[in-house]
DNA sequence: ATGAAAGCTGAGAGTGCGCTGAGCGTTCCA
DNA sequence: TGGAACGCTCAGCGCACTCTCAGCTTTCAT
């Protein structure tokens, strides 16, 4: 992250539990945050500050957010989006959105998946110069465009689950990550299950991994887990 | 600890005795602190005052600690937080406590556990720029974030009881540290044992630390244990 | 010198944490 | 529409860890 200006980015949905928990994470990431709850608030918003990005809610309680876009756009502002749509909610017209630039998730997503498709489209855009697409750890490539993952130079096929799990791992190496922290970050908002959950999936990963080389997933017991080179 | 302002932290449960623990021992940590019991005082005490800091209860009586968090976003008022949650409270509400720079310990908690994870939250929201997550003493490194030790670079293994005990030695190098003292910090609060554990941890401590190198932990006889450089 | 108190440490019991294979329902895709 | 991949739960096992206890050593007072 650069010491200049940082990126500033709109978060609209009219649900505020999301807008806060997509704000907050944000917030920490290092960009500036403003927030709105409708439309017509976006609008307001938006014509009134530039943004680098606006993350908007298809599903908004005046307006959808198709027609936001549109209206901006009818005014020359051109900001990129990422859309968060329902799953069940068709696809046909948010497919023709990603396009030109802009990208969707579906609700209930994973905070790291949106930070992931923040970076993607501001690297895109050219504004965030210094980021890079691939991760790299030890003898671990992860490629976040691609969704490549190589050990040693091995390809490893890794479910998305999997993908996201080391992708955070990757983000925040030798940091131990506890459970919950690791759900509140990898795993669907609404999940509601239980963070044992994180030992098997875990335990998927070493499995595909520990086959290239030795362990790379450390236990810290009652404590979480973390990235860790092998000892010498 | 820089010689400026102390920061200040506002200190929120319904359990006298858990405020009380808390706010006394990060008074003797140099924070400035306020004590609130319900959510409704806890509102009116951060919208009258700037905390850097608030260590939250999620179960109290009036509203729970999500809808006070909430509550003061709303007012623009963002102040990161350490949750205190019950550990067998089913898991319910455990999730999103940790995104953007928040943290949450599970009753019962070691106090020296909150310093640990308050210190780590303000460094982090960078309020405290100086303080780094790794402490030294002689030929010892510990890593807080990591939870890695090392004695002369030679990596050692600790249990998490055996890493809060030295941690909390490291947090006062020199210092002469009662049992009681080290049971009320370490230990959980409602560890209802003999101050005799302190001799078999430290027995352990030893046996690990002492391979490589000098002894480090000084019996002070009818006193206690210090953290010492060896005699030259 | 001797006894009593304090401290040290090895052994062991019990517990709960973490690992993993099996299975079930759902989604995705050909 | 059938099959494969995926996400998730569950249960059983093994073991690291916590804590207690007892016997021994050290220290100190008389």
């Amino acid at each position: 992250m650069a010491d200049a200006e940082p990126q500033h980015i709109l978060v609209v949905d009219d649900e505020p539990s999301i807008v806060d928990a997509v704000a907050t994470t944000l917030r920490y990431e290092g960009y500036r945050v403003a927030e709105a709850a409708t439309g017509q608030a976006a609008l307001a918003a938006a014509q009134d500050t530039p943004f680098d990005l606006m993350v908007l809610d298809v599903m908004l309680p005046d307006m959808d957010g198709f027609r936001v876009t549109r209206r901006l756009r009818e005014d020359g502002i051109r900001v990129p989006v990422l859309f968060l749509t329902a799953r069940d909610a068709v696809d046909d017209k948010v497919s023709g959105l990603t396009v030109g630039g802009d990208d969707y998730v579906t609700k209930p997503f994973a905070l790291a998946e949106v930070v992931a498709r923040i970076r993607a489209i501001l690297r895109r855009t050219g504004d965030e110069a210094a980021s890079t697409p691939t991760l790299r750890f030890h003898d671990l490539v992860l490629d976040e465009d691609s969704h490549d993952v190589f050990r040693s130079g091995q390809p490893v096929q890794l479910s998305a689950t999997e993908f996201r799990l080391l992708r955070f791992f990757m983000q925040n190496p030798r940091r131990v990550l506890s459970k919950s922290q690791i759900i509140d970050h990898v795993w669907h908002y609404d999940f509601g299950g239980d963070v044992a959950i994180v030992e098997t999936y875990v335990s998927y990963l070493r499995k595909k991994l520990d086959r290239l080389g030795p362990p790379l997933i450390q236990t810290v017991r009652l404590v979480g887990y973390r990235l860790r080179e092998p000892d010498a």
